[in-house]
DNA sequence: ATATTTTAATTAAACGTTTGTTTTAATTAA
DNA sequence: TTAATTAAAACAAACGTTTAATTAAAATAT
């Protein structure tokens, strides 16, 4: 889908507000005052406040994609260094869009049936399939144990990931680090977190001692 | 705080809609259907919506607490023991409340000034202080390692048991465990998460090889 | 114990706002 | 001149809350 400048404008200002206030917390007026646009324009272009927030959500998916397929297919990369750079992947994909993070958390919640609950569950499902393979190549080498729970194992990175940004004031108060600015503290999180989740990657995955 | 039968009545039915749709997402109308009482006893018994919001939380906070002080103080057990017993009531507590457990990921994300925020400010201060007390005590015995970050640690079990129930309905779907009612999904979430985290605990925590 | 008074609980209707959306009019670009 | 784009006003529906009237319960007096 091609969208115009305007159209960009008006979701962008509509991803922060979603994060911030969730979708029956932001009102079409809020988000024409956001973006300085009329409110008129909103069903203009997209035809609903619905609409709009499918159509954000439909545009944002398609760059949260983790790029894994040449990644996976790779053959001269180690099946370890494939999931740490997974991890990596993982992290920025996230710390980069964090509003678009906060939205997926609660339509997650939401066990619904639509347009989000589809878009989501295609994005889920797709990851998993790339992670299944990931691992199977690194048991058929004999690197990684052989008794691997996938679904669990991503219920770690994401749900660790996850749980930090979404409660990044409370880590950051606990750690004393509000001194740094926001992008700073960003690079903090980022590299905390690789170390952490690759240690624990590499205790649950690892076959070596 | 005391309360009747009936504003207990209507706070269940509150935390059910809040935790489905959010606060903004229900109405006082909603919850005077769903709770069987007409809307005005709503404003009558609680002010209004919003209190109502803040005293069911608070309500709800007080059986959500952890009982960790006299297992921690135990002078019998042994610190990775009692780490487990931590995680087995950590997984519990959650499974057993997650309505508030759904809502509380929601208020998480607002870094807000207000009752909620400082109310989920205390529980969570009150956790890591409990769990560091706990690792300086493995430490001290020699059986922890030195190096051990206890916000990151505490961000892989509280995420990754998060993560589970607030998308259960995917990881039912992509385990084939539709079958199952939903107390025996319950249990088979439980024993999972169980050993999982025990053993990501045991390899971050333990100095044996 | 019964009758009376007082307090509490419950109801339906109404209030003024805010909501998402549409319409109408004005302006700009082709 | 025609079509595309913007702004402002208007719309009904839904919102949280309050009101005033009624019923139920509790407390007091006889």
């Amino acid at each position: 889908m091609e969208y115009s400048d305007k159209q960009i404008q008006i979701m962008e200002a509509a991803e922060k507000l979603f994060a911030d206030k969730g979708f029956t917390g932001t009102s079409v007026r809020d988000i024409a005052e956001s973006a300085d646009i009329n409110l008129a324009m909103i069903s203009y272009y997209f035809g609903s406040k619905e609409k709009l927030f499918e159509a954000m959500f439909a545009h944002r998916s398609e760059s949260f994609k983790l790029q894994l397929e040449t990644m996976v297919q790779n053959k001269e990369m180690e099946p370890m260094e494939k999931m740490y750079q997974l991890i990596d992947q993982y992290i920025l994909k996230l710390t980069n869009q964090q509003c678009f993070h906060r939205i997926m958390v609660r339509e997650q919640m939401i066990n619904g049936h639509g347009f989000i609950a589809s878009q989501i569950h295609a994005l889920k499902t797709r990851n998993q399939e790339l992670i299944k393979q990931l691992i199977k190549e690194g048991q058929d080498k004999g690197v990684f144990k052989k008794d691997i729970d996938v679904p669990l194992m991503m219920m770690t990175m994401v749900g660790t990931v996850s749980q930090l940004v979404t409660t990044r004031h409370f880590y950051r108060e606990i750690n004393g680090l509000q001194s740094l600015s926001e992008e700073e503290f960003d690079q903090h999180i980022k590299t905390k977190l690789s170390g952490h989740l690759k240690k624990i990657f590499k205790a649950i995955l690892s076959n070596e001692e």
